[in-house]
DNA sequence: CTTGAACCTACAGTCGCTGTAGCTCCTATA
DNA sequence: TATAGGAGCTACAGCGACTGTAGGTTCAAG
């Protein structure tokens, strides 16, 4: 009812996201439908872009966008405890922390490995050596099973 | 020609690694294709135990397959010096300091976040109200979009 | 010889986007 | 008012690194 008038690529520019990633959020239920011009164009208001900097800085956070969607709806019905919302960010937290730890054993490792890299041959270099040969590291746990990058 | 006596599915016990994850490997070519036999099934001998040893624990120091795929090719042609070798460990390694550094920042913030979250209602929820207000986090530049998880 | 665990292929789904193709719309300028 | 072109639209494919499923076949123990 009010003006409705922010572009899609208005909001992606004052929110620092891609309108793909806009068009995404809307098609998984994260952000409400917007009203559209006769045209079929989406147009924005402000609650939008309250919405929109929610997401986006969860996402920096780190928290699944499964997370943000139960802490929207947290911060929808007003009425609730926040216990909840405290959960998973406590929750989130651990994931953080845990992350860390394993990071941290990875880069001893990799040091270790780059340090004894005389730059010979690849039949001396230890960077093979090492991950072809398990015992040769300190059997820290590494990272469980999670995708690179 | 020698003996191929493992069956994938020891093969995947040996290396704490899903069957269905060594035919991946075959498939995007980091296993060399086995023998089968007259029934069509797969029978691998020891240097795919190395092999697969290899890239899983590439996998754990957190090396993207393509890393993981120059790393044989380097291992496999043993003549060329280690360099290559050594610089994509270290660009690992620094790949490894930078995700370091952005959690625990991240860390930092969520530790503030809920502690602050006193349990009452969603209206004082600290969490919710960080959430929605950039400006009361430290500013820190938390996580580029990464995929969370 | 029978049973059933383990194998096979092929393909869909995961997460959180990102990119592309092939259109239509809006608005600023001539 | 006509036109140009930037921005919008939908629908779908692709990324990385697997994981899961369906529907069938093979192997080895009893």
């Amino acid at each position: 009812m009010m003006e409705q008038s922010y572009t899609i690529g208005r909001l992606a520019k004052d929110t620092g996201c891609k309108v793909q990633t806009i068009r995404y959020y809307e098609k998984v239920g994260l952000m409400p439908t917007p009203d559209r011009t006769a045209g079929n164009q989406r147009r924005y208001g402000a609650r939008h872009i309250e919405r929109l900097a929610f997401i986006r800085h969860g996402r920096q956070l780190g928290f699944p966008l499964e997370a943000i969607r139960q802490l929207l709806r947290l911060a929808d019905s007003g009425e609730q405890p926040c216990d909840s919302a405290d959960s998973i960010a406590r929750s989130q937290l651990q994931e953080v922390e845990s992350r860390i730890a394993r990071l941290l054993a990875l880069k001893a490792e990799l040091n270790r490995m780059v340090e004894q890299c005389a730059g010979g041959q690849v039949a001396d270099c230890r960077v093979i050596e090492v991950l072809s040969d398990h015992s040769q590291c300190l059997h820290v746990n590494h990272l469980e099973p999670e995708e690179a990058h």
